[in-house]
DNA sequence: GGGGTTAATATGTCTGCACATATTCGCGCG
DNA sequence: CGCGCGAATATGTGCAGACATATTAACCCC
């Protein structure tokens, strides 16, 4: 009703949520829907376009369009930086420069970078701060090569910050995961030794070339969220 | 160059890139880019749209277009269900149900899912296996309004299963943390007490009406892996 | 010069048409 | 009966033109 693809895409919604249309049901073409609904092919495509993306739908040329039996739902949660992130709670971010130096990586760093054994790498730990008190522990593994000369003062601006606003990535990936404090984070962070910290773990590349390998640990209470 | 919106959207990315337009410039109109690639309006409007929703790109009418400064980078999540989740990781899916019963949920419960207090939910308790040995222990709030009579045998289906196949959802939310393993995960999960489990909390609903409040947890080595 | 109204402009979306492309169906042939 | 090949079909994408809408810039009046 009304107008709109949006408006087509709920219409769509409701006739999937009511089982009219139950899983696994294969849906009218995009022309008789046209029809039905009185728009163009073009805009039924869209609202039809936009539900397969979400996972509610299953398209296929020729074979036509039906109901996802399994709905693989998909979340998308965003990754600001860091101090944004901790504004967002309301608070005031701060940070500190704990450790900055050049350090032979170790093999499972290289290798996840791809890059020979050995490379020398610039190691640097930070810690975030939310109105003063802890709020993540990051740690980086980070190419030399993307920097420029002299390098950037990073207790001044975060490496984080830096590197977004200079540094264009167009690819990486990311994972989360738990695991225990350990004695080195657990005093960084002030919680108890095997505490469970929320781990982010991200590699960025810049087409070929390896930019960072960063972990970001987290403390008690922290939760990340997500709208499906 | 080439032929296709996603060219388009390719060759955008690369000045972003390359610095051709630097982050916060403003970048030429669709009118203009349409021209200077050959294609119309809306071919560009399609690979400029998709750059906006990757959050490379801010628009705004009238305003223009330009590149964001701090690219708030999106990752999608696939949750899918968990015997898929066994299965593509190579092994095989199977499940016990634990406990299934009758009860007055707690208000946290009542107030997340927005029911009265006191409201008498279903709790169930299941484990998750691949290949035998555990891979999550799965809690569960269920509603039971969304229930056949007589009830589904969750001992030969998975809720999870049933749901999905059944109920349709229209909406929810789910949030990621970490928390150490009590007396009765570590038991059922065969790990020791206190270890960091990866914890994914879930409520979905059908338009206004609650359907389940979930908690899943996931032992050590569990790891949710994103692309950006 | 300040404030409010008006015009200009870039994006958002729609229509109607066309052609491309991936599948699947079905026919014909060995 | 099985197999391969061509026809049919639904989606994917393109084009040109149009109107809608949000937002900014310009202007006028006091």
């Amino acid at each position: 009703m009304i107008f709109g693809w949006d408006s087509i895409r709920r219409e769509v919604l409701r006739r999937i949520g009511q089982r009219e249309w139950p899983p696994g049901m294969l849906i009218p073409n995009e022309q008789d829907l046209a029809t039905e609904f009185g728009a163009a092919r073009a805009t039924v495509n869209r609202a039809l376009r936009e539900l397969a993306l979400a996972g509610v739908l299953e398209r296929k040329r020729r074979a036509g369009t039906r109901v996802a039996l399994l709905p693989v739902r998909k979340a998308t949660l965003d990754i600001p930086v860091i101090r944004l992130e901790v504004e967002a709670r309301g608070h005031a971010h701060s940070f500190r420069l704990l450790t900055h130096e050049a350090r032979e990586a170790p093999v499972p760093v290289t290798s996840r970078l791809r890059l020979p054994e050995g490379a020398p790498l610039l190691w640097l730990e930070t810690i975030h701060l939310a109105d003063g008190q802890p709020f993540a522990f990051e740690t980086r593994w980070l190419n030399p090569d993307v920097l420029p000369h002299p390098q950037p003062d990073f207790t001044q601006i975060s490496v984080n910050e830096w590197l977004v606003a200079h540094v264009s990535y167009t690819l990486g990936d990311i994972a989360f995961s738990a695991a225990r404090a350990s004695a080195r984070e657990a005093k960084v962070l002030g919680v108890t030794l095997g505490e469970a910290l929320f781990i982010t773990e991200r590699s960025t590349w810049a087409g070929p070339a390896p930019i960072t390998l960063v972990r970001l640990a987290h403390g008690p209470g922290y939760r990340m969220q997500a709208v499906v």
